[in-house]
DNA sequence: GGGTTGATTGTTCAG
DNA sequence: CTGAACAATCAACCC
């Protein structure tokens, strides 16, 4: 799929074929759009070239109307605060509204994150690769939830640091559980090329093609590139061929916890490399608990009970990341393996093997280049989350952070979960000033929108009155994540 | 040796 | 000839 956008739009983005009504601007990336199957159309008008141009998000050539890259398309990341501005009073951008914290971090926020949107797009495709301009809310609300992890993103520690594993596995974005669920409910649907399903069509399953096939690498001496390495014998071994009715053994516990964990960090340090990966997860895996490593084993017998079940609208994994992570609980996955007493352990006394592996190698840009201590806690994320596991952990809030999304995706009356404290509560500055309150140091001074005072509700007042202010967004069904930013 | 995932590379085949 | 589909391999680690 492409991303293009509209070049010099004249107008009101909104005005724009297909674009979303409820499109308030140049930069309102999240409703200025339109997609026709194949290609998303985002909307850009001169101030939005200014802005890419200004971050050299894209190939420069942003006077041509030409088709750009996808990475480009994202929340405005302004490493120059003089691009504050843009952000500031073009309001078309709106953070408040769209998934962005309302302390406007935005634009201090590392390069690294930015790739979020880019993975948000990928997850409409993730969808079966269906996406209709329709499903735009549901889209916004991933978005959102992307947004989310932006924060929890902000509130994780760096993976190089001692509290490292609260980062990548807290900050799972919400887009990386869906492409988990994906991975679960569909039992694969949309793997091109899963082992055993490998579709009998063109199935050279057949013992006798795949002979023949080794035959021909072996005269040809062609193919496989890995060439010499004296690794023949592996390609020879390679014999095997399972049959496609063969009974799949059972997983490992390890193997189980890899697929689990490798997609959590994956969502965070895309670019992390299956080595490293591998390494992390082993790291994590030491750290674990026998009887952990067996609930691991043992969750994940039955999500593959689960997962052999034909037409399972509700992934299995959900109740990992649903049920609220409980010390005592047996490894349900990343909640449970990332106990608060675990994380205290990792931020206290790393793991020696750990952070052996952290450190024995300059970790990925992504992580390494993890936002600053300063920008960990998002106040309203961690208000809102406080207010309904007050005994959690910072790293549990986190993954409920992701849960909250996750299930106004699969359960609208999930998602109404966390309304109450909206509902509850006029809406406007009210609750958002009891936050800061109680946030006193994360709010004002962290924001990059140096406009704001130290402190400052600035952006409890700005909210309201936002284009797109509560009472616009609240008649979306994103109202929830509103609250959350 | 088999299992985890994803990228890469090469081959095959259809249009 | 081109592109899609498929298959194999590799990485690090655990069982």
């Amino acid at each position: 799929m492409d991303v293009r956008f509209y070049p010099s739009a004249p107008t009101a983005v909104g005005s724009l074929p297909g674009a979303d009504p409820t499109c308030l601007g140049p930069l309102d990336y999240y409703h200025c759009n339109k997609f026709d199957g194949e290609n998303m159309y985002m909307g850009m008008n001169d101030n939005t070239q200014e802005f890419l141009s200004a971050n050299q998000t894209y190939n420069g050539q942003n006077e041509n109307n030409e088709d750009y890259e996808i990475p480009p398309i994202t929340p405005p990341n302004l490493p120059d605060p003089s691009l504050l501005h843009l952000v500031d009073h073009e309001t078309g951008y709106h953070s408040l509204c769209h998934s962005l914290p309302p302390n406007s971090l935005i634009p201090a926020y590392p390069y690294q994150n930015m790739d979020l949107p880019a993975i948000m797009v990928s997850n409409m495709l993730s969808q079966e690769g269906h996406l209709l301009s329709s499903q735009l809310p549901t889209i916004q609300e991933m978005v959102h939830s992307d947004a989310t992890s932006y924060d929890s993103n902000r509130q994780v520690p760096l993976i190089n640091r001692p509290g490292m594993l609260a980062g990548p596995m807290s900050a799972l974005s919400q887009s990386q559980l869906i492409s988990q669920m994906g991975m679960r409910s569909g039992v694969t649907h949309g793997s091109p090329s899963p082992p055993g399903s490998k579709s009998a069509t063109p199935s050279p399953s057949s013992s006798t093609q795949e002979e023949e096939t080794e035959s021909h690498f072996k005269v040809t001496g062609e193919k496989r590139p890995s060439t010499d390495l004296g690794k023949k014998p592996k390609s020879q071994k390679k014999k095997k061929k399972k049959d496609p009715n063969e009974p799949q053994k059972p997983v490992s516990a390890y193997a189980l916890f890899f697929r689990d964990t490798q997609a959590a960090i994956k969502g965070q340090n895309p670019n992390a490399t299956f080595g490293d990966v591998s390494k992390i997860v082993a790291s994590m895996w030491d750290s674990l608990g026998e009887e952990q490593k067996q609930s691991s084993a043992d969750q994940g017998e039955t999500k593959s009970a689960q997962t052999n079940q034909p037409s399972k609208m509700i992934p299995p994994k959900q109740p990992m990341y649903t049920m609220p992570p409980q010390a005592s609980s047996p490894y349900p996955g990343l909640g449970s393996f990332l106990s608060p007493s675990d994380l205290q352990n990792y931020r206290g006394h790393p793991h020696p093997s750990l952070s052996r592996t952290l450190n024995s190698k300059p970790m990925l840009p992504s992580i390494s280049a993890s936002p600053p201590p300063s920008f960990q806690i998002s106040p309203p994320l961690h208000q809102q989350l406080s207010l309904h596991h007050p005994q959690s952990s910072i790293l549990n809030q986190s993954l409920n952070m992701q849960q909250v999304p996750q299930q106004s995706i699969l359960s609208p009356p999930m998602a109404l979960q966390v309304q109450p404290p909206m509902n509850s509560s006029p809406p406007g500055q009210q609750d958002f000033s009891h936050i800061s309150s109680e946030f006193p140091n994360s709010v004002g001074p962290r924001s990059p929108g140096a406009s704001n005072p130290p402190g400052s509700t600035d952006w409890d007042n700005d909210y309201p009155s936002r284009e797109c202010g509560i009472n616009h967004c609240s008649m979306l069904p994103r109202d929830k994540a509103l609250y959350l930013t």
